[in-house]
DNA sequence: TTGTGTTTTACGACCTC
DNA sequence: GAGGTCGTAAAACACAA
């Protein structure tokens, strides 16, 4: 007898790539009971293994607890052989990321340098046991992250900018509002408006352009 | 529990040096 | 050609109803 189940199956499955793979297998008849034996390994849809399922998920390297993080672990019942509980494989790059201290090897590594060499990225695979290309698409989403937060940032700061240009022509348009309203009814210049348009005063000189003379303030008595 | 929005991982296409 | 960005899909996650 011979189960296969398919776990988690990531995008890359339905473009051909990666699919994990838990093998149940009855490995013959003991005291009445067929032994299972699970098997978890990982290949692409093709056959063919993965640079960075390598690394992560080979079965002599994936610890239990590892897989399993957060989740109750599944249980196989020899009496009836069937798998129980939800079973998630914890994507590895997430678990390396939070590993290592409070921010995170990753997050340091990126602190001291957003780009990373070829030299420097097998280096932090081999610290993270992740694959190298799992170390670079990480810096490369990363660097985008912060790509998107600069660009949300400066356009956060162009509409403050915009709201201050905004207020700012409002103000002056009342501004040249009232200052026409002078002009075609000097009369109408009061003790309230005087206020409004401090220290000025309007000229009606010989014909021509109408100029505005901008006084001293006057003192209080 | 479920629906929904956000974040993270991974990839292919394309670009630049 | 190596290594970068960009756009995107899908899974994982967070959270309100």
């Amino acid at each position: 007898m011979e189960l296969e189940l398919s776990l988690g199956v990531s995008p890359a499955l339905a473009k051909g790539t990666a699919m994990h793979i838990l093998t149940c297998t009855s490995a013959g008849d003991r005291e009445g009971h067929d032994e299972l034996v699970l098997e978890l390994g990982a290949r692409t849809a093709k056959g063919d293994e993965l640079d960075n399922l390598k690394t992560s998920m080979q079965p002599e390297d994936v610890q239990e607890e590892d897989l399993y993080q957060g989740c109750p672990q599944p249980t196989a019942s020899a009496e009836t052989g069937s798998v129980s509980s939800s079973l998630r494989v914890e994507v590895p790059v997430r678990q390396a990321a939070k590993d290592k201290g409070g921010t995170g090897f990753l997050e340091d590594s990126f602190k001291e340098h957003s780009t990373v060499t070829p030299r420097q990225n097998s280096d932090i695979a081999s610290q993270l046991n992740l694959g190298p290309r799992q170390v670079a698409i990480w810096f490369q989403n990363r660097r985008a992250r912060t790509k998107l937060l600069q660009t949300k940032e400066e356009c956060e700061n162009l509409k403050r900018g915009c709201a201050a240009l905004t207020q700012e022509n409002r103000r002056l348009q009342g501004e040249v509002a009232e200052l026409r309203a002078l002009l075609t009814n000097p009369a109408s210049f009061t003790a309230t408006n005087q206020s409004s348009v401090p220290f000025g005063t309007v000229q009606r000189g010989p014909p021509g352009p109408i100029s505005l003379v901008l006084g001293t303030p006057r003192r209080k008595c």
